[in-house]
DNA sequence: CGCAATTCAATTGCGTGCAATAGATTTATG
DNA sequence: CATAAATCTATTGCACGCAATTGAATTGCG
């Protein structure tokens, strides 16, 4: 099986934490570029290692995460779940038609405030919850990570994450 | 600004290490929930990040991980540039299209071997390099990581993206 | 040599992501 | 009360990302 390189952008400047020790301070020369990369892979393989696991289910990555939003809280808006999962209407609307195309949720109007429109579980997208119980198993698995690692890395990109999205201003 | 929830498939079991160490080995429970939630939301963070630093060079986030891969080594074939990161040519063919037609590169097919296409920068695309300087900068500084996170970082997760590249079979 | 298997780039089709816009509804303001 | 501003969903257009297919070129094998 053919293995994808890393850190080809460093040739010449290995991704070693003492190589790297000797300019410190000096970011701009591939560490974002380190980064960025990682986390580009890391994205992807993540989104490919769900693949065959959701497949059976009918799911696409995206379509997963809505759905497990779902399964925490039933019946919450467009608008929470795009705070929450970061992604605006343009992705959503087109995402939830296709689930409801699936019959795994409904979408109506509230009667309350006529611009929202409440996104609410079928039986059937009740019962996925339970027949996609292995597949976070699965994955959990497939990480490989004990809950140590899992949780610095969580929580180191966590971090990372926000400081992005607080540095537009500077 | 409403800045975007994390951490919201866990209500009732926070991402606190405390609280998690009290059911180990029960990896199905969230943990990977996490994870992936987490890699979600950097990695579009970081793309969000470089939007605004890219477009005035013309540039999508993609693009850019592409010139990079140039810059650092002219006249790659599609096929190399693919495997780097981690493409394939239905990604890169239209791309390297666009990046074409921006006149940043040039595509010819290799007289050796007429299935390979080279992609070879033209001037502008070198010169876009030394214009584009600012941008790591840029996004190292919006990180905020000191060299050690940013080091550690990255090699949690690109083990992380090798475990799930290489657990396909089991 | 001749033909099958392989390799490589391009194309097609579908599903995101996201900016920009539109349309409808609610809230705020005079 | 009327009108402007804000809120929310849906739509459009463009650019990925990837599976599947196509088509051309090369390699391998008898």
């Amino acid at each position: 099986m053919q293995k994808i390189e890393h850190g080809f952008v460093m040739t010449g400047a290995k991704p070693n934490k003492n190589a790297m020790a000797a300019n410190a301070g000096d970011t701009a020369t591939g560490l974002d570029a380190m980064l960025c990369f990682a986390i580009y892979g890391a994205a992807h393989a993540f989104t490919r290692a769900y693949k065959p696991l959701l497949e059976p289910l009918g799911l696409t990555y995206p379509q997963y995460l809505v759905m497990m939003a779902l399964w925490t809280e039933d019946g919450q808006k467009v608008k929470t779940l795009g705070d929450r999962l970061g992604l605006d209407s343009g992705t959503l609307s087109p995402l939830l038609k296709r689930l409801e195309q699936s019959g795994l949720v409904k979408r109506k109007r509230d009667a309350e405030d006529e611009r929202q429109v409440k996104i609410t579980l079928t039986p059937q997208g009740l019962d996925l919850k339970e027949r996609s119980s292995g597949v976070m198993a699965e994955i959990g698995k497939a990480t490989g990570c004990n809950l140590e690692e899992a949780v610095a890395l969580r929580e180191a990109l966590v971090g990372l994450k926000d400081r992005l999205e607080g540095a537009e201003s500077e």
